[in-house]
DNA sequence: CTTTTATTGATACAAGGTATTGACAGTGTG
DNA sequence: CACACTGTCAATACCTTGTATCAATAAAAG
């Protein structure tokens, strides 16, 4: 896990504030701990995981970390991506706050957020078959981003359950 | 976890030929272990957890079953898939062997394969983003099923992080 | 039948996450 | 401002899902 690209200060700090006001609509109390988090989440770029961040906070609990990710997602500010061997990954929303589909490079670990008609579509006429309802979906789509195809040729053989190769 | 609807006996058949069958295909070694999993895998309906499968197989270690199940998912006769809290669970693939999407009922656990055009329009246009190169994707559908929803009337609530929920 | 090599089960371990608990800190009320 | 109420905290133990290791064993090839 490479890709550590410069995220410009405004940016880290409107995305501090959205963390932060996910709290506040949530009526979770504000805390040090809380406000700690969300400095450190505002300045992450690409994806992260959970330990990642409890490494990089000494001074919370492990706990409390978690706590705090699952109270993010629900709040609609931060998506956990499953990886193709199905190790989550945490990274903040930006470009497409309510809905949208993950782009991941399993080789540096970016999430890319991204939407397309024809899923929209796929979901307007799926109407599960009859008489069930539907109720959520995950979509993933897995590539190595340009970065990582220059860093490092060659195509890596990554099969995992669950997950449907592309044709070459 | 209900839903134990009865399986013919010639589906049963079919299916733990195809298992037996991937084993060899694979040039794997067949094995009295492997022959008791695709027996036991086979008399399988829904889905179920990898510990399930431990758990009915004592006589079998934990590790022959996990690399058996990762095999045979590797082969295409197994799939993995993610329930939206990120638990995984297993089924045979039955259907549309070489490419489908999973229709996950979130109450029993079912999981349905199914086709549709437009993800396939949106696979092929996705063409990743300049220079990128798609590897695979993961698709899965929540819903709560027929049989279900007759049994269990009212909406849990239900959210995970990396699962986005339909408008009602 | 012997050799070669994949496979096995046991065990330990790693990652990711939840449950519990006593202590403590924010916040609304008086 | 003080108090009590309740959310939140850190620490810890524990759970689930898997993988790594390794010596013993059983397929399969010759």
């Amino acid at each position: 896990m490479v890709m550590v690209s410069k995220k410009p200060s405004s940016v880290v700090m409107q995305a501090e504030s959205n963390i932060l006001a996910a709290f506040e609509e949530h009526g979770s109390r504000m805390t040090w701990s809380r406000r700690e988090l969300a400095r450190t989440l505002a300045r992450r770029t690409g994806s992260f995981s959970a330990e990642e961040i409890v490494a990089a906070l000494p001074d919370l609990g492990r706990a409390t970390v978690y706590r705090a990710l699952r109270l993010l997602g629900e709040a609609g500010v931060l998506c956990k991506t499953t990886m193709p061997d199905g190790t989550p990954r945490y990274s903040l929303d930006c470009a497409h706050p309510y809905h949208h589909h993950h782009l991941v490079c399993i080789t540096c670990g970016r999430v890319d957020e991204f939407r397309h008609p024809s899923v929209e579509r796929m979901l307007r006429t799926m109407k599960a078959p009859a008489g069930s309802e539907l109720m959520g979906h995950r979509l993933e789509l897995y590539h190595r981003c340009v970065v990582c195809r220059e860093s490092f040729p060659g195509s890596p053989d990554i099969h995992v359950h669950g997950t449907h190769a592309h044709a070459r």
